[in-house]
DNA sequence: TAGTGGTCTAGACCACTTG
DNA sequence: AAGTGGTCTAGACCACTAC
């Protein structure tokens, strides 16, 4: 196997053309190191060089290989601790990212124009899985809000959520005319959250809501978030069919 | 406001114990960042000073200031464009990573023995939406898979896969003793992909394979995978309820 | 304790894109 | 044409951790 960059002498002969143009700098060693991978002369479990000896071997600074190995292990196909070294991951993951926009701006994405019905607002004491979920004392009062979203004026998104009312201005925001998602995106400091998506039959009420039989299968999407160890919100949201959760690749 | 890295002077004292320690370093410049931003020093759409000015500001070198700004825009904080600058996201995306593991890990992640059951396998012609989806010749043979996959002797996930078999070896795996999906993440090399989320209800046969009632609402995962432009495989998995598929924060 | 990755620096050149 | 981010280098120190 020749050495790394073969000095791309002038691409003198066409030889593949390739879709995607060779990768430089640390994207090839990134590329070399996925080629080696995947031709199993590195095999899951093992561990690969060093970053200096990989340096050595491809001819630049070890900081361009740091920088290519980071890249895979963050991306799940290598695993990296120091003093031990680089591993290539024994079970690697799937990974995926998605883009988890304002509902707003998904529904005008489609072309469609967005609508919103804010159907409830109140204080309420918060439920107790809601306020455990949140790691609040149960019964914190919290502002209950449900909101039907529309795209082209047709149920798109049943929105049910608790907000902490600590983190609310005094003139309180009009969530009448602004998604609280949207508000909250633009006026609450970075968030921790986790999310978490399933399946269910729609209830009687969700039906009624959102126009469906009952039982209609929905795409549930709840999330709950806190700034540091400040409990922000907590939110479930019943898709109308058709919705589809797509990653970016 | 002070200057950045107020010199951490021996931390004399112990003002706010943090349940983080303060960052250090490029971690420390994202976090300053983010504090203006979200304190709306600087708002969305405005560009922010460049990297050398930040630099100087914060009294390190460029690179680490690189660093941090470049993870902020890979988490969709900023946008970055040679010579336009870098500006703070307009409208912000919730970014989230998934990690999606081999089913038989999954299930033995949460303690259930992992079983598996081979319920089809024919070499057929595709049909046009799998074809069409994959970028193929219409009635390209494929091989077709049907599994069942238990956690603890339970229904826990329906498979229905297409796979190409110019990919596989001579002697073909077994499959019904590895899943088609861990026998390619060991084997094929890194693919892209797309995945999409919804749900559905669950047709008779779906109810009857996984011993569910008819209409019972399931989580859809469907997968297309490619190795280059060559297709791979694509997939579709309907998970028996109570399944939540979980954002890793 | 010694080996490895994580990070920082000061400087440099280059690629892209806006004006 | 010029300004900005993207990347590379050569060297250094440090943090973590397996041995």
């Amino acid at each position: 196997m020749p050495d790394w960059p073969a000095p791309v002498v002038a691409a003198s002969s066409p030889a593949k053309p390739l879709p995607r143009p060779a990768p430089q700098g640390w994207e090839a060693i990134r590329a070399e190191v996925l080629h080696r991978i995947h031709a199993r002369l590195w095999l899951p479990g093992a561990t690969i060089p060093t970053e200096e000896a990989l340096a050595q071997e491809f001819g630049c600074a070890r900081a361009t290989v740091n920088r290519a190995l980071r890249d895979l292990a963050e991306a799940g196909v290598l695993e990296r601790r120091r003093k031990a070294g680089t591993r290539v991951a024994l079970h690697p993951v799937r990974r995926a990212t998605l883009d988890i926009p304002v509902t707003r701006r998904e529904v005008e994405g489609r072309g469609q124009s967005y609508g919103l019905h804010l159907l409830e607002q109140a204080l309420l004491p918060a439920p107790v899985p809601v306020a455990a979920q949140l790691g609040l004392a149960p019964a914190t009062p919290l502002l209950h809000l449900c909101t039907l979203h529309l795209a082209d004026g047709r149920p798109f998104l049943y929105e049910v959520r608790w907000l902490n009312p600590a983190l609310l201005p005094d003139p309180a925001p009009d969530f009448a005319a602004i998604s609280a998602n949207e508000w909250l995106v633009g006026h609450v400091p970075y968030t921790t959250g986790d999310i978490a998506f399933s399946a269910a039959n729609a209830t009687a009420h969700e039906a009624e809501v959102l126009g469906l039989a009952p039982g209609t299968a929905l795409f549930i999407t709840e999330r709950c978030t806190w700034s540091g160890d400040r409990a922000i919100t907590a939110v479930r949201l019943a898709y109308a069919p058709g919705y589809r959760l797509h990653t970016m690749v």
